[in-house]
DNA sequence: CTGTAATCCTGCGAGC
DNA sequence: TGCTCGCAGGATTACA
């Protein structure tokens, strides 16, 4: 168990600094953890939200999330307060007062976000927090159910159950060497090893197909194949790509929302991405498609040679 | 160790 | 208008 806490903190790293939150968000997401853009973006939105704030009455839907039906436990948050938001990969983590960590994962269409207490309860709403005494609500909102929402009773219970799932470094904390290590033994596509969340926590298909044609690798490229200059290409772009998507405040197709409600701007900046058949925007050659490990793939035929030599 | 497909859900747009 | 189909920011599971 000490061995496995200790693992686990190697992996939150930073995170249990306990300087995190006496750092000027701004630099923190700017400097130290560009990643997941919707995520980081939600946890800077309800950052000055929720933080000192108390919890008053909580209120949860009987559906089922992927974690399962919200437990009675929900109750015990009521009268405990918000004392840090932070991410990992694409976790969100609520600090309570108490040593608590609430754990949340958006999936697909989840939204969390501080509303005003009067206004509607939108359909699909399935937790709503009160914020006591300023009239404001923290609302869990998720159409397919995707979402995650669980209780750990300390940061480093938190701790280990990260690193039992494996969650890789964040995206800016890996350096170059780390992650040829774990490319360049693998047969599968650099595509499936962007999604993997074992390797670098955070990365989605959309960031995957924009860092691939920023460092113009094909998806289906294998990880063994590329040279250690693709590695660090590759990983720049992931980085410069998260970091571009954070600053438009992430990606809204449909249902993503930023913690105050807010839609996300980098689907205007999308380059491959839910652009079949339009032009690529280097060499105006058509955006194809293929599927890699059950998602969309897009890319330029061009721009991103096939490793088979056809496209 | 791979990859593939199905699964958990709801909603939307395309095409007929 | 209304139906069916395919597809969607994720991740796990079963199976070949």
């Amino acid at each position: 168990m000490e061995r496995v806490n200790k693992k686990a903190e190697r992996i939150l790293g930073s995170l249990l600094e306990e300087n995190y939150n006496s750092v000027p968000f701004l630099f923190l997401g700017e400097y130290l953890l560009p990643e997941l853009p919707e995520v980081e973006t939600v946890v800077r939105d309800l950052r000055p939200l929720l933080m000192g704030q108390s919890i008053g009455g909580v209120l949860a839907g009987k559906k089922k999330l992927r974690s399962g039906k919200i437990g009675r436990w929900i109750l015990t948050l009521e009268g405990d307060q918000f004392s840090a938001v932070r991410r990992r990969g694409k976790w969100i983590i609520l600090e309570l007062a108490s040593g608590r960590c609430l754990l949340v994962h958006l999936g697909m269409t989840g939204q969390l976000k501080v509303m005003n207490a009067r206004e509607g309860v939108e359909s699909h709403t399935h937790l709503r927090m009160e914020l006591a005494g300023v009239e404001k609500e923290l609302r869990y909102r998720d159409i397919r159910r995707f979402g995650w929402l669980e209780l750990f009773a300390s940061a480093e219970e938190l701790a280990s159950y990260f690193c039992s799932m494996k969650l890789g470094l964040e995206p800016w904390e890996a350096s170059p060497e780390y992650f040829q290590e774990k490319l360049q033994n693998s047969q599968r596509p650099v595509k499936n090893l962007l999604l993997d969340q074992e390797i670098l926590a955070g990365v989605g298909n959309i960031y995957a197909d924009e860092s691939l044609f920023e460092s113009r690798l094909h998806p289906r490229k294998k990880g063994k194949s590329l040279s250690r200059e693709d590695v660090e290409k590759l990983l720049k772009a992931v980085q410069r790509v998260l970091t571009r998507a954070i600053s438009h405040r992430g990606s809204t197709l449909r249902n993503y929302v930023g913690g105050t409600g807010l839609k996300g701007g980098f689907q205007n900046e999308f380059q491959v991405y839910g652009r079949e058949g339009e032009a690529c925007p280097v060499c105006s050659k058509a955006v194809e498609r293929i599927v890699l490990a059950g998602r969309s793939a897009h890319y330029c035929p061009i721009c991103q040679p096939s490793p088979k030599g056809r496209s």
